[in-house]
RNA sequence: GCCGGCGUGGCGGAACUGGUAGACGCGGCGGACUCAAAAUCCGCAGCCUUCACGGGCGUGUGGGUUCGAUUCCCUCCGCCGGCACCA
């Protein structure tokens, strides 16, 4: 008879298990969370994605670096908010609808469905009874109420704006759209054309929106920074020049550097400016002019890199106080939408004025003397006030004081704080949005909804001809009764900007089903303290998104709203996935899994063709750069592409595509796998400890070290140390014979402990181990390892076999010896091993009684630096 | 163009508050296991120089502050994000 093989130990399987524990989180509502209870809240919260249909690599960070998070903090203790959605109104639904004939509706829930379906594979601990998507009348019907409380507040009003106008598509173009000047479909040149607008007044919330910045620690400084520079406060001087040559308005203008008014020499005016207007009109060339200007189209970052040219108007301005005419320009660079529209012009003093000044053979005038020849280069520094007879021989500050004070002394002009901030445009030509809920009666002109008619529905049977506004073609939605004289009326047949949508869904997170936009009771415990506790996502909302998230809230507080002064306590920015592409011959790109890298030359692994390595770029569908999540998933499991991103680099920074980085993970997890098999067979054993050798007391330390390290590098976002600490502490314990009893002890505790710290990054593999261990408790429910005594006590009594779990201790993690480094003149030339609690003159006398210093000190010892546990450095007397 | 950021071995990255540069991982090399390979395990390794001990150099460039600089300041170069209708 043959005796029956040992069984096999069970292989890491990682698709079952967590197929396995997703279902039973999901059972038994793990992840739910409503007000109440002893836990004080908090709100974690990562930027709802574009329901594109493919869930990229960038998603995948942003919600693990959330997860994480929000794992961690339940096992601290807190009652956690972790909700999901879905920003699904927007431009490509409609792009998709012209080109493959679906409808927006259709190919956007269907489109959220796939990746919702992959998005539960990752065991994101969402609580998924919180989804809102805000193409659904659920969700924009409330914003409709939200927008006409803001109405109702005076924060909402029409107004004209400036659009890129597709003059064959009649349509609105987005700045996405507008290709080299021209309609992306039609070809057409961009018109820049005025039309009817809503919006939101948030210049009126500039003060608040600046000031505020400083309540906000929590945020990066360049974040904080780019706001500030975006909302551009600045004190000048407003004054204004009288015309001649037959325009009657006086030329208002708006200058930061009123010290320079002596070296104006000409003024610009916006193409839009009237005092263009009036030109064009007397004079077609004029109106070229204009129209050439227009077609650049509103982007700021075109207008700014196009050509500076200026028209000549037959109008002067009077300079107030040389009584100097001035010629009149308009200018292509000049904006309608800051200042005033109109500008003096300085070209001694301004890097803008002195080109466009050189280009038309403008004189030159120096009135700040700064050493430089302004004919050469302009001076756009401080300094010292010349040919000025009001300021002569005034700094800069004060010359602006002084022009300021006598402006308004003689009545020519006055100080005025100027803000580069504009009022938020919110109007969209488009369909697929949330539409505002007006309408335009003849006789009472423009009228709300009344709020039992909410929500304006969208009509589902539209057409996408890329022809104008398909909503204001459609033949009967917009015709209706004004709810004020009863006649007939139209819609508002513009919907809103989708930036309306993510300004306020951390809040409907928060009562999705509620009657009422907004239940107040709920919103007033999430959003309590700090607001979010902690927002995540990338930078590039750093300015847009964030700023009229913020502007919102505040809003939202002022019509009486619990939601705080600022939605988002804390920010962390993460940087984007990015990674190498792979070009075929032929043009095709190859996803990263089909190329082989050899000598840092690329080649495809079907064919062995040579292949081209583009540059590092954002990872993207059409160029393949980066598997999709999908199929990786289907490889390796959620946990290791968790930890492979969690590991490869620190949030904050962009992190590079790797295979072979996902590979390391791979393993990594196969190896506490096979020793959690091994621990799962050593008996359990809660006694007081043996005396252990030096390196099991090494091993020892290093469990308490390894969890200080880790809590601190959570409580930092620093995930990529906390997955290398681990990865330490798994060495150490492998490192130590198992066969031996009191090894095995060290190990199964410190494996015990790896468990619990490796959760909040890898919740499937850790909670099956840890079942298998034989702990009844889940491990996402247990608290963290560091505890005061009452949560300790707590964890203790759940369970009797708890007696072997380790808590950090400060006493257990020190070291008792270290090593101190000897310097001479900054250069290591010696390591001593001492005491920890070593004083400063035995640490110098050890370091100066070093052998291997003595040659470099040939004259003896100048100065002795100590730092404390570190290093002495002595400096060699010359 | 304007605003903001980043730059460390062959690669991703680590380094507390100005105090041992290169933790951890990938790749590489050597070894064990195997008929062989894969997987796994053990070991080596910044670069130059040296038989070795050792020494020199080294955090994009050039300069500065300091006993000591990846870290602070200035210059330049390269790359990335945002610029108001992409989200």
């Amino acid at each position: 008879m043959n005796t029956p093989a040992p069984a096999p130990a069970p292989k890491y399987t990682p698709r079952e298990i967590e197929t396995q524990w997703q279902t039973k989180w999901f059972e038994k509502n793990v992840f739910l969370a409503e007000p109440g209870g002893d836990r004080p809240k908090y709100y974690v919260l990562e930027m709802l994605p574009y329901p594109s249909g493919q869930l990229h690599m960038g998603h995948v960070r942003n919600y693990t670096l959330g997860d994480v998070l929000a794992r961690y903090k339940r096992a601290r203790g807190f009652n956690v908010m972790h909700p999901m959605g879905w920003d699904a109104f927007g431009l490509p639904a409609e792009n998709a609808a012209m080109k493959r004939k679906t409808h927006p509706k259709a190919w956007t829930l269907n489109n959220i469905a796939e990746m919702k379906k992959v998005m539960q594979q990752f065991g994101w601990s969402y609580d998924w009874s919180k989804e809102v998507t805000s193409c659904l009348p659920s969700y924009y019907g409330p914003q409709q109420a939200l927008f006409l409380d803001m109405y109702e507040k005076g924060l909402v009003y029409r107004g004209e704006a400036l659009v890129n106008w597709d003059p064959v598509d009649q349509t609105v173009l987005a700045n996405e759209q507008v290709v080299d000047g021209k309609g992306w479909r039609s070809g057409a040149p961009v018109e820049r054309r005025k039309l009817p607008q809503w919006f939101m007044k948030i210049t009126q919330y500039a003060d608040q929106l600046l000031a505020d910045l400083d309540t906000l620690p929590g945020w990066p400084a360049r974040v904080k920074t780019m706001q500030e520079n975006w909302l551009g406060k600045s004190r000048g001087l407003e004054f204004s020049f009288k015309v001649t040559g037959g325009y009657e308005a006086p030329l208002t203008v708006f200058t930061t550097r009123p010290d320079t008014i002596y070296g104006a020499t000409f003024c610009a005016v916006a193409p839009e400016h009237p005092l263009a207007q009036a030109a064009a009109a007397r004079n077609p060339a004029a109106a070229a002019f204009i129209a050439a200007a227009s077609a650049l189209g509103t982007a700021q970052e075109i207008i700014d890199k196009a050509e500076k040219q200026g028209f000549l108007t037959p109008f002067k301005a009077v300079h107030p106080l040389t009584g100097g005419e001035l010629p009149i320009y308009i200018a292509n660079f000049v904006l309608m939408t800051y200042g005033t529209g109109a500008l003096m012009a300085v070209p001694a003093h301004d890097e803008r004025d002195y080109e466009f000044a050189k280009k038309y053979s403008l004189p030159i005038v120096e009135v700040v003397a700064g050493g430089t020849d302004v004919q050469e280069a302009p001076y756009a520094e401080a300094g010292v006030a010349i040919n000025s007879p009001l300021i002569d021989g005034l700094a800069t500050d004060a010359a602006k004081d002084t022009i300021i004070a006598a402006a308004e002394a003689q009545g020519w002009g006055r100080g005025v704080t100027n803000w580069r901030l504009r009022d938020w445009g919110i109007s969209r030509q488009r369909y697929w949005g949330c539409p505002i809920p007006f309408i335009h009666c003849p006789s009472c002109g423009v009228v709300p909804v009344p709020r039992e008619a909410l929500p304006v529905q969208l009509p589902e049977d539209v057409e996408f001809t890329g022809s104008g506004n398909p909503l204001a073609n459609h033949p009967t939605w917009k015709h209706t009764r004004c709810p004020s004289c009863g006649g007939q009326a139209e819609r508002e047949t513009d919907t809103m900007d989708t930036f309306m949508d993510s300004s306020w869904y951390y809040l409907r997170y928060l009562c999705p089903t509620a009657a009422d936009p907004l239940d107040k009771a709920k919103v007033g415990y999430w959003m309590a303290g700090k607001g979010v506790d902690q927002y995540i996502g990338g930078v590039e909302h750093a300015v847009l998104h964030l700023l009229y998230a913020r502007f919102f809230t505040k809003a939202l507080r002022d019509c009486g709203y619990p939601v705080g002064n600022e939605p988002f306590g804390a920010l962390l920015t993460q940087g984007m996935v990015v990674g190498n592409s792979y070009q075929k011959a032929d043009g095709t790109y190859l996803y990263p899994s089909q190329v082989e890298i050899k000598d840092g030359k690329a080649f495809e692994k079907a064919t062995g063709d040579a292949v081209t390595i583009l540059p590092v770029e954002k990872i993207s569908k059409s160029k393949n750069n980066g598997d999709s999540p999908d199929a990786l998933l289907a490889r390796y499991g959620a946990d290791t592409l968790r930890l492979f991103i969690l590991f490869t680099a620190p949030p904050e920074r962009d992190l590079e595509w790797s295979e072979a980085a996902i590979e390391g993970a791979w393993r990594f997890l196969n190896r506490v796998w096979s020793l959690g098999q091994r621990v799962k067979d050593l008996p359990s054993i809660t006694g007081p400890m043996p005396n252990y050798s030096k390196e099991q007391s090494r091993v020892w330390r290093k469990i308490h070290q390894t969890i200080d390290k880790v809590t601190r590098d959570l409580e930092n976002f620093q995930y990529n140390t906390m997955v290398a600490a681990i990865m330490e502490l798994f060495n150490d314990l492998t490192s130590l014979d198992i066969e031996d009893p009191v090894s095995a002890r060290v190990v199964r505790r410190g494996y015990i402990t790896l468990l619990q710290l490796l959760n909040p990054a890898c919740p499937h593999i850790t909670e099956e181990i840890w079942e298998q261990l034989g702990f009844r408790v889940p491990i996402s429910n247990m608290y963290w390892l560091q505890v005061n005594s009452t949560t300790r006590k707590i964890v203790e009594e759940m369970d009797e076999r708890f007696g072997e779990l380790v808590f950090y201790d400060e006493n257990e993690a020190k070291e008792e010896e270290i090593t101190l480094v000897v310097q001479v003149n900054g250069k290591v030339r010696a390591k001593l091993v001492v005491p920890h609690d070593i004083g400063q003159a035995e640490a110098i006398a050890q370091a100066q009684a070093a052998p291997e210093v003595a040659t470099w000190l040939p004259n003896g010892v100048a100065k002795a630096v100590y730092v404390p546990g570190r290093l002495v450095n002595l400096v060699a007397q010359a």
